[in-house]
DNA sequence: ATCCCGTGGAG
DNA sequence: CTCCAC
DNA sequence: GGAT
């Protein structure tokens, strides 16, 4: 048992996060002051500022709160209202919002509504001011109950019942509070639901258990019987129009991480996974440029794939791209070690084995190069599973122990398994990380790597960017279907003191706080 | 001009 | 503490 | 490299 290295990585950062002690800017959350009216009162309006100008912006805000209402300061589901000068058609304020369509019970309006409103002394009706979608009608309005959302970030919108798939590829990208599943009813409150909805995140998850070899064709659901976006099988995401573009784009995202150039790969992967959902083939420079995510230098490099085929950047690594690729597909090595080695003029793994100096973690690493590129059967992160669920049960029964990411996803074969290990009470899970991992350890398996979240006190998820997350295992398929550039997502988590398991549309980019995260990669070896 | 992953382990 | 990788 |  020469167990261990827990290891964890990621590039330093460690940025001097501006001192958040800012105290309340203009008015805030404070609308506790002076409300004068109430002609807003449960009204979210989220203004969209193009075309209005600041001035005009700040009066609107102000008229809205002293008159009872809310401004979101971002666009979320939650708004009731989104405003937008009378410039702006209904394409452009989807444009500026970062969103394919807006959810149902959002009402799109000019904002003379809002002036007629004030003016008027009374909410007017939206009609008049709607700007209503290009086809179909837009659903009646529906305010969202104000009621105190005290998380305020729990988009409770109700959703159009029967969210399951996506048949449709019509519209291609689905409204983000489609997606939300659990047609309840708009009671998410309800007790009813909690213990069914672990109860079917449960299921969903697991198809069934062990049996490794049970049904081979995949041709009917791959189990994920689930509504949980999450669970849903990869094979859901549409069709990649664009393959031959953003293969090499994806070449160059690699290239660009082997060489450590960690930020511009970030780029290219978010070009590539906003390609990859986009609904048809690019076909020109301004149609690339318009996707959110694709730039100038985006753009002309998608022109090139499109005339040439190919693109003369990649071959500017030379024959450094395939041997750092090589390098770093060595578990415990990463773009800094890789170059280390070449530039000391190794090439093959040979030379990294005989000539370099390997600690003990680059050791194991090596050893075992194949088993960490290789992908398990799906019969085999059940097992995992398993075995990682009867650890945490043999600490707490009560444990709710489930494997997410490309498992749940319905792939046929996990490269890893992430296990999510919480408890419904929201506490009684504190500590059993390394307890599970030491009891894991001591059964003496031989299974290599696991990827464990836990959750502490409320959020189930890794705090971490959605963007990570997505670019990760858990959400890596609402990354298909969204595109990585919108600026929310979906995502879930157990309220720790009601046991729901909520879906909310969260801000990118840390709109709120996540509160805990716990990640961690554990080796074993026997 | 600045941000875009936080986190645990190893050294 | 800094560096590193997931 | 893209977005703010």
């Amino acid at each position: 048992m020469e167990t261990h290295g827990i290891m964890k990585a990621f590039p330093k950062v460690k940025r001097a996060r501006s001192a958040e002690g800012k105290e309340a800017p203009p008015f805030k959350k404070t609308w506790t002051q002076a409300v004068t009216g109430n002609v807003f009162q449960g009204v979210f309006i989220h203004i969209v500022p193009a075309g209005i100008g600041k001035a005009r912006c700040d009066i609107f805000h102000q008229q809205i709160i002293q008159n009872g209402g809310q401004v979101e300061a971002t666009f979320s589901p939650s708004c009731t209202h989104v405003v937008v000068d009378e410039s702006v058609d209904r394409e452009r304020a989807l444009r500026l919002l970062r969103i394919e369509v807006l959810p149902p019970a959002v009402e799109l309006v000019k904002c003379t509504w809002l002036s007629a409103c004030i003016s008027e002394k009374q909410l007017q009706t939206t009609k008049d001011y709607s700007l209503l979608p290009a086809d179909s009608s837009i659903c009646s309005p529906q305010h969202v109950p104000a009621e105190e959302p005290k998380d305020s970030m729990l988009g409770t919108t109700s959703v159009p019942e029967e969210t399951a798939l996506r048949p449709d590829p019509k519209t291609a990208q689905d409204d983000p509070a489609e997606m939300v599943p659990e047609s309840q009813d708009e009671h998410l409150e309800e007790d009813d639901v909690s213990q069914d909805d672990l109860d079917a995140l449960v299921s969903g998850i697991k198809p069934q258990v062990g049996v490794p070899d049970e049904a081979q064709n995949v041709t009917e659901k791959p189990a994920l019987p689930g509504k949980w976006v999450c669970a849903q099988s990869s094979e859901a995401k549409g069709m990649n129009h664009n393959k031959h573009i953003t293969d090499k784009l994806e070449q160059l995202s690699k290239a660009y991480t082997h060489t450590g150039d960690k930020w511009r790969a970030l780029s290219y992967s978010k070009a590539v996974n906003a390609l990859k959902s986009y609904h048809k083939p690019v076909s020109s420079y301004e149609e690339a440029f318009e996707i959110p995510g694709i730039g100038k230098s985006m753009a002309t490099k998608i022109v090139e794939i499109m005339d040439s085929g190919h693109l003369r950047k990649l071959d500017q690594f030379g024959e450094a791209r395939p041997v750092l690729e090589m390098f770093t597909n060595i578990w415990g090595a990463g773009a800094k070690t890789a170059q280390l080695w070449y530039q000391q003029g190794f090439r093959t793994l040979e030379d990294i084995r005989t000539k370099a100096t390997l600690s003990h973690t680059l050791r194991i690493g090596l050893k075992h190069y194949d088993d960490f590129l290789d992908r398990m059967p799906r019969s085999e992160a059940a097992a995992i599973e398993k075995m990682v669920r009867e650890a945490a049960h043999s600490v707490n029964a009560e444990l709710l122990v489930l494997a997410c990411g490309s498992y749940r996803r319905g792939k046929p074969t996990c490269g890893d398994v992430d296990v999510l290990i919480t408890h419904p009470d929201g506490t009684s899970h504190k500590g059993i990380f390394s307890k599970v991992l030491h009891i894991l350890q001591n059964s003496g398996t031989t299974h290599s790597l696991y990827n464990l979240i836990l959750n502490k006190q409320k959020l189930c998820f890794a705090q971490t960017s959605l963007d990570h997350l997505l670019q990760t295992s858990l959400l890596g398929n609402w990354g298909r279907v969204y595109g990585l550039n919108h600026k929310y997502y979906l995502i879930g988590f157990i309220d720790s003191e009601k046991r729901y398991i909520y879906y909310a549309l969260i801000e990118n980019n840390f709109g709120f706080k996540l509160t805990c995260k716990l990640t961690a990669l554990a080796f074993f070896h026997s």
